[in-house]
DNA sequence: GTCTATATGTTGATAGAC
DNA sequence: GTCTATCAACATATAGAC
């Protein structure tokens, strides 16, 4: 699983780890087939007989992060018990997911909408917050959240919170779940605030 | 000020407006010139006529958002007083500039870093999260904000909340300084979170 | 599975007429 | 201040040898 980093015949998998740093690093966009090429130490044909194209590069990519999102919705805690503790899980999970699948989460909430792979990723973006705001929507209705609660807009505001952990946090090698508190630390904040 | 759409000669505010808007919808390596003359209505070689080439439209871009930025760390309340209300002040006009600046502010928040103009717009970025990230220390330490809370990581977490209003504000014509109630949200939801 | 060489299209930018 | 015409550079992708 583990490859060399002077190795010189890849999987699909091991191209996918370094095409999406250097997505990261450059933009979608702003990379071009010659930097991945480059970036992989094989040439532009190479990449090509294991994906179609650049697109099918970013699609993979997304798409693993986006697998890794909506598993968490199918969790047993994130299922049943009290909407606010339901809506804790979620929000500590997804803190989770984010840091354990870094890069790719990363590339996902770049992602425009420039061609086709993309709006599909921009829609699959939106069915996550869509189930998630309705959680926000039950805890306030059973009065575990304050009422002047706006649902939507605090789902916004609390996944724009989380979602922003990808522009700044880079692994120590501490890792595990809880990388460095930083899920203790968003759950505090979105439920408790700052307030002494 | 304000021009026809049927316009057939531009300022360089004016077509920059409309260069923004491209920018934002297809990202700035995403968009080429032609994309420009065609949302504009004018040609390429006219576009060459204001502006010295695309890099510097990004530059004026982001200028502008970074000194609607820097304006609010001069304001009298964020001057004196005590560093929470400091700090309230300076994330309530946050959110206040970044709706009202809601374009150029958008594109800042999505620049990389692969040309000199963005490696500048990076830096000037990180200049401000460090000054409020001190104001956040000063709030801590006169124990006005929780102790646990590391103000490092809390900077961190409460401007990428507010950024991240990019992603979905659309104006509704209310408009004003505190558009649809969001910085009264901000503020709330940072401060004292959601729990009921 | 990798390579070199190349086909084919797009890009940012310029020249010069009106 | 706008336009048409054009360019060199660079892009994605393919062909076919090893």
């Amino acid at each position: 699983m583990a490859e060399n980093p002077l190795r010189t015949t890849y999987t699909v998998d091991s191209l996918l780890a370094v095409t999406v740093e250097v997505f990261n690093t450059r933009g979608y966009d702003g990379t071009s087939m010659e930097d991945l090429s480059r970036a992989a130490g094989i040439s532009k044909s190479s990449i090509y007989h294991h994906v179609r194209g650049k697109e099918e590069l970013l699609r993979l990519a997304v798409g693993r992060a986006l697998d890794g999102l909506f598993g968490i919705l199918d969790e047993p805690a994130a299922l049943a018990g009290r909407p606010v503790d339901r809506l804790e899980h979620v929000v500590r999970r997804t803190t989770e997911v984010l840091l354990a699948e870094l890069p790719y989460v990363t590339l996902l909430l770049r992602v425009r909408g420039n061609t086709g792979t993309e709006l599909w990723a921009l829609e699959r973006r939106r069915d996550f917050d869509h189930r998630v705001a309705e959680l926000v929507r039950e805890a306030v209705t059973a009065g575990e959240l304050r009422a002047d609660v706006e649902p939507r807009l605090a789902t916004r505001l609390l996944f724009g919170m989380i979602n922003s952990i990808v522009e700044w946090y880079r692994p120590t090698g501490a890792g595990g779940p809880n990388a460095d508190g930083v899920p203790d630390a968003v759950v505090h904040l979105a439920f408790d605030g700052l307030r002494a």
